[in-house]
DNA sequence: GACTTTAGTCACATAAAGTGACTAATTCGC
DNA sequence: GCGAATTAGTCACTTTATGTGACTAAAGTC
């Protein structure tokens, strides 16, 4: 990736690694090889007969150390914006971690969306390309337990779902979606969380749809 | 696009022309300028500083003459596949156009997406690509409009949505939902059809949406 | 023990979607 | 000309889904 010597390379593929971090998200950034002072998407030259996701995935794992259990295309980016490398195009890829497990290597940062520093034009287009396809795969793939531990109370789900849209949801509207769409399944543990009544603890259930009616709409469950 | 010597060609941009076509939809294809017998999705190597999007609207006005209205980056594909050129990696774009005003160039012509010739594995991915992404906008883009004339009736608008959600719809729900959607607009004209009453014609309507508050949900006025 | 805080549920009001049947305007066959 | 057939367009009613406030439950705080 710090490969900045190779004229010759034709693309890059860069990784858009995001997770929720105190209510906010936040993306995974590195420090720049050649300007320390400046901060880039990770990204790489794939490598001969390296397939794009497989290289997105090793970009993810240089970085966090473990690959992420959902990644996803989020398109191609040329358009004459400047990258950090040469390159003319570049392939980015949208990841999500939970948070809890996610200890960048060194060299790497999570930066809060709201509070980036400098980035190149076209890495600034793919940030904004993970928002909207966020936002327009929220109902069909499991983007909130993604960011989620394996196990959560319902209304850490709400919140994620809140932060995710945008937008307060009603608690029994919420449930309710939650119950019809079958996604996810009581265990048998509680926890309490200083006041108030422990919550029960949840997990994602990706059992086969019983009847995909309509799928989850938590979208329009607005407060 | 036949440039096939070229063996620096790092990436090539690919398009899906996509019609409805007697009730299927159809996709454009161009004879292989090699072997005769064998066809491909359009295609082309940008020049140098050409964008992504400008040689995918130059490769569709190379097939059509026009440019389509509606384009749209499908994405990358590489993971080895095969390819007409010899780029490992293919940016492929979505574009639509009313079958009326679509007449293919010479060498160029159109095949119902259910009864293609054999494609490379790459632009076979493509095209499946391709029919995710129409299913997945249906109802944040102006699909369906998009395939047909300026004008039409609303009986022509809804065989439209069928053919594209795979499903019959009941006339009155969809016609509800087009209107609290306020999509569209009635023209003065009406078209008699041969037999049976005359149908009022229609045009798209891209006004400002009045509250977009939900929506276009056609996808569950199931039949 | 009274008050606060968070979890979890219920019941009812409102809105949207599903559905069959109806009226309207035309062509076709006779 | 007239009734059957065909397609357009609308209505009214049923069923489902969503919006919403208020309720009970179980903890901590003082």
């Amino acid at each position: 990736m710090r490969d900045r010597s190779s004229k010759t390379a034709s693309y890059t593929v860069d990784v858009v690694l995001m997770t929720a971090m105190r209510n906010e998200l936040a993306i995974l950034l590195v420090r720049n090889s050649g300007d320390r002072e400046r901060w880039s998407l990770p990204w790489r030259v794939p490598q001969a007969g390296e397939s794009l996701d497989f290289a997105a995935c090793r970009t993810a794992q240089d970085a966090l150390g473990e690959s992420t259990d959902w990644m996803e295309q989020i398109g191609a980016f040329g358009d004459g914006k400047r990258h950090p490398s040469e390159a003319d195009v570049s392939v980015s890829y949208l990841g999500l971690v939970p948070h809890e497990t996610a200890a960048p290597h060194a060299g790497y940062a999570w930066f809060q969306l709201a509070d980036l520093p400098t980035l190149s034009a076209r890495q600034r287009a793919m940030v904004e390309g993970a928002s909207r396809k966020i936002e327009s795969r929220l109902d069909q793939a499991p983007i909130a337990f993604r960011l989620l531990p394996s196990t959560f109370t319902l209304s850490e789900l709400q919140h994620m779902y809140e932060l995710l849209l945008h937008k307060r949801l009603h608690k029994a509207s919420f449930r309710r979606a939650l119950q019809a769409a079958w996604l996810v399944e009581p265990t048998e543990e509680w926890r309490s969380e200083g006041r108030g009544r422990p919550a029960q603890l949840f997990r994602y259930l990706p059992k086969k749809r019983r009847r995909p009616h309509r799928g989850l709409r938590f979208d329009f469950l607005s407060l």
